[in-house]
RNA sequence: GCCGCAGUAACUCAGUUGGUAGAGUAGCUGAUUCGUAAUCAGCAAGCCGGAGGUUCGACUCCUCUCUGCGGCACCA
């Protein structure tokens, strides 16, 4: 007799084993056919596996999570099937579950190409409909290499031969179709039922760049076509919120050949720039940060004692002159030691924190550049903290606390926490690395948020935090960083002088909140999809006249606000209203002021956003309140906007 | 850097099985003076990314190269 135990507590009795389909079909035909797999004490496991003794079971069904991973990795099999009838030739490699979807990696002759995809496609929905058992098999490892090697599947027996040697090697097999797998598997191929293949590209057999590049196909799979529609209409709303198709609809900025991975700001990019530099300076200010500036030029000689010559030469721009060798800097650490290094300090000037806004040039590989998000030429809101041992644990607990004020003045409110440590390869003594691995872990407690744990992910001179933020579609985005490093003042002989009149060397802490400048407001554009909240709103409100008469009190409105610290545009162009309220409102300006005839008579505006809502009537002076009140509020408020 | 795709007017894009290009928008000129998402008419605009080759002839075919796009790899 086997007991089954159901999630609801129910139980089933079985005088044989049971199959999952088994249980499943006693609780309702419905759910035997809806069956995908079976989830036997917390194991995942076919339907046609048989539970010997008794279990807790669930039966998985597309609407689990589990369930449209095990739809996704079917259907990665499905296309591989669909490959191999189509193109014989073609190996199968691995086709792994991606998020939102699944590929698989193809050795073939020849690239695909979109025809290819079309018709992959097709297949893949014949083989659906046609419903074809799923089945699991068992084999011997040297079973299974004579058969992948009769079959000419040189990746797979290279696959097969790299398991270890204990391992069961379990097999799927559909028609003709066979591929080692782990599983589980959908029972049928009828069970996939919405997918799309999205792309095809070259990537590297083991992901190792030395090795062959095979093709890989990515697709999407879901459980129902509402779904599949659902995903498809996220990616076009992602392709609309693209920072480089709204950098040009909105003049924020360009690239051009001559500058690869280097931006031309336009002026309303620029002062989109300003406004976040000068928000940061302040932030600077008020958190006991001094701003410096550095050379973007410095001798070769810095770089070699710093260390970064050898490791990191291929990607630091240089230039010769007069014999000597520069490179442009890749990075403000060494330049902010050497205004550290100025005079003698003393543990009373620590902790020092200096700041800059460090312009930093990095050879990009060409194939990495991608808009704003990474460019070869960008600007930090860099600073190093000089500080001792004890004192890592404040600061970075300041530090973090900053970060949570800054994102959220920007208007994100879920924030992600990483504390990397220490790698195998790293300097530095144990006893120092646990001290502020140890330091950081307490600050991150303190701070009673969530944490992830990224175990061998420290830089090779310290551990570090990293921060990403959601933005709006859910895409995480790493921006924020506090590095510990024991290694490079030593390197550069940064020292103070100790309470006890001995010298000892500070430890470092590199940080930065928005990473880079460039990125960020790449971020932010696809944030807001270029409706930027009035505190970083480009042009804050545009004053349109109706006809010529209203012109004169327009251009006394905009001189008006201006002088007020707004930024206003006049648009007196011998245009239709509607025609400016279109442009304007294309545009993302936040508030558009008419004023006709009537306005002129009573000295008001009238207001509306670029919502459409209309605000109403009003005088100059409740207006600017209502745009100084808006302005205050930063983002915070921005998101129950739609527009 | 690697694989694939692309580069045509300021922008978005069409086009030619090889006979030197077209549409919308923007721009300019003129008319219109208008009440909240596109007024009308006319004009001008291109070394078809760059270099070489094949050809009587290349935007179209071939080679190289640059840049971009999608991935891969990289991201101290």
């Amino acid at each position: 007799m086997i007991t089954i135990t159901l999630p609801d507590g129910s139980q089933k009795q079985f005088d044989q084993p049971p199959s999952v389909l088994e249980v499943a079909g006693s609780i309702g035909p419905g759910l035997a056919k809806a069956a995908l797999a079976g989830k036997v004490n917390g194991t995942l496991l076919d339907t046609s596996s048989v539970i010997e003794e008794d279990a807790e079971l669930s039966i998985i069904t597309s609407r689990d999570d589990e369930g449209l991973e095990i739809i996704r990795h079917s259907c990665a099999h499905l296309m591989a099937n669909a490959v191999q009838n189509l193109f014989p030739e073609a190996q199968v490699t691995i086709g792994p579950v991606i998020e939102n979807g699944f590929y698989y990696d193809f050795a073939y002759e020849r690239p695909f190409t979109p025809e290819d995809l079309e018709a992959i496609e097709k297949e893949m929905t014949r083989l659906a409909s046609a419903d074809v058992p799923v089945e699991r098999s068992v084999m011997s490892r040297k079973d299974a290499v004579s058969l992948f090697k009769d079959m000419g599947e040189e990746y797979k027996v290279e696959i097969i031969q790299s398991i270890p040697g204990e391992e069961e090697l379990s097999f799927y097999k559909q028609g003709d179709f066979i591929d080692l797998c782990r599983g589980p598997h959908i029972p049928s191929t009828g069970h996939i039922k919405a997918f799309k293949l999205m792309s095809v590209a070259g990537a590297y057999w083991r992901g190792d760049s030395r090795n062959a590049m095979l093709q890989r196909i990515y697709g999407t799979a879901w459980a129902d076509k509402k779904a599949l529609k659902q995903y498809l209409h996220l990616l076009e709303e992602a392709e609309r919120r693209d920072h480089r198709k709204i950098g040009k609809k909105l003049n924020l900025f360009h690239f051009q050949e001559e500058a690869p991975g280097m931006v031309f700001w336009h002026p309303q990019g620029w002062t989109i720039y300003q406004i976040i530099k000068r928000y940061m300076q302040q932030l600077f200010i008020d958190n006991g940060y001094q701003e410096i500036n550095t050379p973007q030029l410095v001798d070769y000689s810095l770089w070699d004692k710093s260390g970064h010559s050898a490791k990191f030469s291929e990607q630091m721009f240089s230039v010769e002159s007069e014999n000597r060798m520069y490179a442009i800097k890749p990075m403000n650490c060494p330049c902010h030691v050497q205004v550290f290094n100025q005079g003698l300090k003393s543990y009373r000037d620590l902790p020092l924190r200096l700041a800059e806004f460090g312009s930093c040039h990095r050879y990009e590989p060409s194939g990495s550049m991608h808009g704003l998000m990474r460019v070869r030429a960008f600007t930090q809101d860099d600073a190093h903290i000089f500080c001792t041992e004890e004192q890592i644990q404040q600061e970075v607990a300041d530090f973090i606390d900053l970060v949570y004020k800054v994102y959220q003045d920007f208007g994100f409110e879920e924030i992600i926490l990483r504390l990397s440590t220490r790698p195998e390869q790293r300097v530095g003594s144990d006893e120092v690395w646990d001290q502020s691995e140890q330091a950081l872990e307490e600050a991150l407690n303190n701070t009673g948020r969530d944490w992830q744990l990224m175990p061998g992910e420290g830089a090779f001179y310290g551990p570090k935090i990293e921060f990403a933020l959601k933005d709006c579609m859910g895409r995480e985005q790493q921006c924020g960083t506090i590095q510990v490093d024991f290694s490079m003042p030593g390197r550069l002989g940064a020292e103070y002088v100790t309470e006890d009149n001995s010298r000892d060397t500070p430890v470092m802490l590199h940080r930065a909140i928005f990473g880079s400048f460039e990125r960020f407001i790449g971020i932010l554009i696809e944030h807001y999809e270029g409706a930027f909240p009035s505190w970083l709103a480009p042009v804050q409100a545009v004053i349109m006249n109706i006809t010529d008469k209203q012109a004169e009190y327009c251009e006394k409105i905009a001189v008006s606000l201006e002088n007020k610290g707004f930024r206003v545009q006049s648009d007196l162009r011998n245009e239709k209203v509607g025609f400016k309220i279109r442009e304007h409102t294309v545009q993302r300006v936040p508030y558009l002021l008419v004023a006709g005839d009537k306005e002129v008579a009573a000295n008001t505006i009238s207001v509306r956003d670029r919502t459409g809502k209309d605000l109403g009537v009003m005088e100059l002076s409740q207006f600017e309140t209502l745009l100084q009140e808006d302005v205050a509020s930063y983002s915070r408020q921005a998101k129950q906007e739609k527009s």
